[in-house]
DNA sequence: GATGAATGAGATTTCATTCAT
DNA sequence: AATGAATGAAATCTCATTCAT
């Protein structure tokens, strides 16, 4: 694996148990079995790190949303995919989870490059979906940017629920919210 | 005011704009023009500042829920009027809304007790309300527990999002949300 | 009794538990029932409780051996009567001796007078007493001053072991310290 | 030299001059000419710096005593040379001394590891070296722990009069403690 | 590229002392 | 005389970052 995997995948679990702050580069370091120095050739601070983690996060769900945006099916069903593709991705990866919902709350003045993409425009992709399903009547009349938000935060909240609570499973965890959404907005 | 009071409002203004993490005792003595010492004889700590901001506002809505429980109103209502509180009180305290919002998020190994107790307990009161309102035949029937939480984690993440966002305003998201919800969980 | 009394008691009990730097005025004055403040109604400052508590002491054996000086009796029975007073001092009063024992060994940079007294002038009194002894040819050729000291430092140092050791008890512990020292220096 | 021994010889002058506790680890660090995180990459705190140096010459002492134990000499001539090494490594390194003096009467509740051992494991060896000379009648009757310590307790006190005081010298000191310590408990 | 010892600014916390009541 | 809340200088220790090897 090339070093800025393993750095970014070791920092993963180790911010996911301890948090961003708490979390010391010689650690990430030690546990990757590198040099502390080794870890400032492929980035040049810490924050960067964190910033690397959220953007490989952001891509993969913005490709996930733009794979689903021109398919030619329903929005629920496209709702039903995105949540069954979402969760998926974090039974497999429960430690980036925890760093994608403990670490997308940081104050504005600063937030990272990466955080802010991933909080504003991937709901904003899921707005247009919604504002094209309204246009179509497939769902009710809404505000499609504001309940993009509140699925987007609801979904990272019960995907931090899941992950840290044994007693929810995923896929009913997932049907439960789908129901919930789907009710919500349909016409 | 009594100086414990007066740390608690000035370190929440300082958390607010600068996150947990970089907020120093230092700055927060300036800004409540007392002296740092001062700030150790109210509180042990600097994590007791924060547990005590979580606390207030724990109880605050602990006292909001316990009431609406017992009063002879539909639980459609009862949901209404959480809301109406829950985001009066937010848009009288925006700062407060942001401090719950993002610090609410802490690793579990550093959690604080009332922090544990705000993102616990009082989805377990709600929760209680759903169970009730189930067996009333007045929504249908959903995983009480589950959707309690979902129900939170919106909330919380729509108000960070109306705080930080001034193309959102309060009665607006209040009313969308109200009806996503109700609309989610009606029989 | 009075405060300033009061203070010297209280702090000998908690600087023998502690030692004089962990030991915090705020703590004298909460076991002795009393303010902060009060206490620097009687003391200018922290190290003056500390000079006072060695001052007390240092009168107290500045008494005993100046009595001894002129009594009428051998050098033997002065030995033995100022091992005597002193074992039995300490066994009413095992803190102070633990407070002697421990704080007589501050550099000289910031020694206090009632130290520096304690270790210095009390020695070269009983070296007076030894030098006259020599002369009268009770005790053998030695360099008294010398000599005084080594008898100090076996005495204190006797004393903390029996003070912090169960093993010991005083009356053997006097016994044996005066065999070895009455035949170190015995014609 | 390496940087912890570096550290250890630097701690000692400044200890030796200003006491442990008002040494500042800054202070240390300056003087060595390294940085205050140095210091901290090789000793994990400022007391850990203090049971070092206890240690080191916890362990010179402890292999002079043990050589001595089963060299085929007698006792007289075991304390001589005990007294000898003790007193020419003191006229070497006063300011270990004084360390070593000053900084060994920290209160029970405080106390380090290997100060614990400066002052009960050292006397216990000589006991048994004390015991052993009982036995072949090199000496009188004594109790072995109970002498083994007044003779530790008087070197140590003596030792440090030598390094404050000018008046005396190393080899007359060595000389009259011999012959009080030797009278003192020969047959 | 890899290393990891060294750095030192800066954060938290302590505690002797003061002084208005 | 007694009080104890307030003070703030100062100490310990941390940890992101650098750079010579």
């Amino acid at each position: 694996m090339n070093k800025r995997e393993l750095i970014r995948r070791t920092a993963i679990e180790i911010i996911a148990e301890e948090g961003y702050y708490n979390t010391k580069v010689q650690i990430i370091a030690e546990q990757a079995e590198i040099a502390v120095g080794t870890v400032y050739n492929y980035f040049s601070n810490k924050e960067e790190i964190l910033n690397y983690i959220f953007k490989v996060e952001f891509d993969k769900r913005l490709d996930i949303l733009k794979r689903l945006k021109v398919e030619a099916i329903s929005f629920k069903e496209k709702l039903n995919l995105f949540l069954e593709e979402h969760f998926q991705e974090l039974e497999t990866n429960p430690a980036t989870t925890s760093v994608l919902v403990q670490e997308s709350q940081l104050p504005r003045k600063h937030s990272l490059k990466a955080v802010d993409d991933f909080i504003n425009e991937l709901p904003e992709l899921l707005a247009e979906m919604i504002e094209s399903a309204k246009k179509k009547k497939e769902i009710r009349d809404v505000n499609s940017s504001l309940i993009a938000n509140a699925i987007f935060y609801t979904i990272r909240g019960m995907a931090s629920k899941v992950v840290l609570n044994e007693h929810y499973n995923f896929d009913q965890t997932k049907e439960e919210l789908m129901n919930l959404l789907w009710c919500g907005i349909k016409n």
